[in-house]
RNA sequence: GGCCUGUUGGUCAAGCGGUUAAGACGCUGCCCUCUCACGGCAGAAUCGGGAGUUCGAUUCUCCCACGGGUCACCA
């Protein structure tokens, strides 16, 4: 059997995680199996619509890497993959669905379904319109009464719908439980519920993977596969991402959209290896891998079945890995914008900043905060000299300044293997520890307690004739103790 | 409230009747080291509760508690 699956968004806005997670579970699901991944835009409801929103959904796949066989651009034969485009088709499917005996037309009104409600609020629908007559209803419709259709759900026969979901088991409903829902609103449009069996019927979809709200009404779907004469597809139902134990990852909080995510700086390969993590497990013990791993690794066995709180710190460190395997070359292009937004924009080579900086930044938002510092020089604290340790303070780090300066300026090749050679030939005369000459040279020429990288690193960085105004300008600070 | 469903360290999680209860993030300490990182090593920390079944339960059953989902002419 050839595999397929798909995702079936809602043009609502910006891409949420979760959604991010269920389409990237249905991608790697088909193609770890050799099958075919379909991307379907559901936007029947039109209240909902968010302009451009259609826009992001392509633009994120592309920028997850995640592709799709067929789509409203890709056409598999199985089009038009878009809802709207196919409102022509489902009430004729519903019709059918009425011949068959698994749905009736309605034709109550608001105010007799208000009086529905029962002791704790909760409505049900009474199946009133079920056992109208033929005649009735025909006459119904000639006058231009307004109706829905609505599933019959077969209650008098008593029983239970099941079905075995991949990573929940078997769930059961009784017929009992379940509502007559609408499935062709009065516009003559259909609803999600009933939209969903048709479409994925029609595309031929195999495996339903999506998120676990959906996991009690499905037994209601597969009774309309039932009643259609349709093969009910497979279902793997996935937990939810949490903010914290109580509340779930949601639009609302504004913070966990893919889109966030990159403006944060995070890397694209770390944002969709976190969130394969968020759920499922691989088999082994690797936890970096690539799409590729990830398709290979892949396997329902290990979804869970419990919800999981996403958490930030991890992302972080996976993003941190991959930061680190990256060339200063490569770090430097994705970085470029983030550089140009500190204070070091344009007055550095990126390429040598981003030598230092590939072990020390997690995010790229971080990259201000770690460079911010090289045109923060003037009136640094000068108790930064002091260090118990190494019996350091400024009288000592001024003797160090005042006799590193005159060696320093004749380094003309200034580079940091050129300068360790200055200062360890200076180490070598034993006046002082090497800690101590180290310490005065880098607080002196940044101005820092904490710099990315060594002395003489950061005195490549800035460059001959700025570090040795800064050496001078700290000696003249320190004269003044 | 009915129905569906979940509950292993702070977090992600492995486990599938007998284990010293993996691994990862985070945290703490140590080592490396001119600071900060990186890297290496070590450590603290977990089976929601109660009944069963069993020679033996984190694993099986039931009940309870506490979460989550769902109950629209939204998807």
């Amino acid at each position: 059997m050839d595999i397929r699956t798909r995702f079936a968004p809602s043009p609502t806005g910006f891409m949420h995680v979760g959604n991010l997670r269920t389409c990237l579970y249905g991608y790697l699901f088909a193609k770890k199996n050799g099958g075919t991944f379909v991307l379907r835009i559901e936007d029947t409801d039109q209240e909902r619509y968010v302009e451009g929103a259609v826009e992001i959904i392509y633009s994120t796949l592309a920028k997850a890497g995640i592709e799709h066989d067929e789509g409203p651009d890709k056409d598999g034969g199985y089009g038009p993959y878009i809802q709207s485009e196919r409102k022509g088709m489902y009430l004729d499917y519903a019709k059918d669905l009425v011949a068959k005996g698994g749905a009736y037309y309605c034709f109550c009104d608001k105010a007799r379904l208000d009086t529905l409600s029962n002791d704790s609020g909760i409505k049900k629908y009474d199946k009133h319109c079920a056992s109208l007559s033929q005649a009735d209803i025909e006459s119904k419709i000639k006058s231009g009464t307004p109706y829905v259709i609505r599933q019959n759900i077969r209650t008098e026969e008593g029983g239970v719908s099941s079905y075995d979901d991949m990573v929940f088991g078997t769930i059961s409903v009784p017929y009992s439980d379940m509502e007559d829902g609408v499935l062709i609103k009065s516009d003559g449009m259909p609803t999600y519920n009933f939209a969903n069996v048709v479409d994925d019927h029609l595309m031929k979809i195999t495996h339903v993977i999506r998120g676990m709200e959906y996991l009690s009404s499905t037994p209601k779907y597969n009774l309309m596969y039932d009643a259609f004469g349709w093969d009910r597809p497979l279902y793997m139902h996935l937990p939810q991402i949490m903010k914290d134990a109580t509340h779930k990852l949601s639009k609302r909080y504004g913070d966990a959209n893919f889109e966030d995510f990159l403006e944060k700086g995070y890397l694209v390969p770390a944002i969709i290896n976190y969130i394969a993590l968020l759920g499922w497990s691989p088999s082994g013990n690797q936890e970096k891998m690539d799409m590729a791993e990830l398709t290979e690794a892949f396997d329902v066995k290990g979804v869970s079945k419990s919800g999981s709180i996403f958490d930030e710190a991890k992302m972080r460190w996976l993003n941190a890995e991959y930061i680190k395997e990256m060339t200063p070359e490569q770090f430097a292009i994705v970085a470029k914008p983030y550089f140009d937004k500190s204070k070091v924009a344009g007055k550095y080579d990126y390429v040598q900043l981003s030598k230092l900086l590939t072990s020390r930044i997690e995010i790229l938002s971080d990259i201000a905060s770690k460079v911010d510092f090289l045109e923060e020089f003037k009136g640094y604290d000068l108790a930064l000299y002091d260090n118990k340790k190494n019996k350091m303070s400024g009288t000592v780090a001024l003797e160090i300044l005042e006799k590193m300066l005159p060696l320093l300026q004749s380094d003309n090749d200034w580079t940091n293997d050129s300068m360790q050679v200055v200062v360890n030939n200076f180490i070598e005369q034993g006046e002082y520890k090497k800690g101590q000459i180290f310490l005065a040279l880098r607080v002196g020429v940044t101005g820092s307690g904490m710099t990315p990288g060594g002395a003489t690193e950061m005195a490549e960085l800035l460059g001959k004739a700025e570090s040795i105004r800064r050496i001078s300008e700290s000696i003249e600070r320190l004269r003044g103790l």
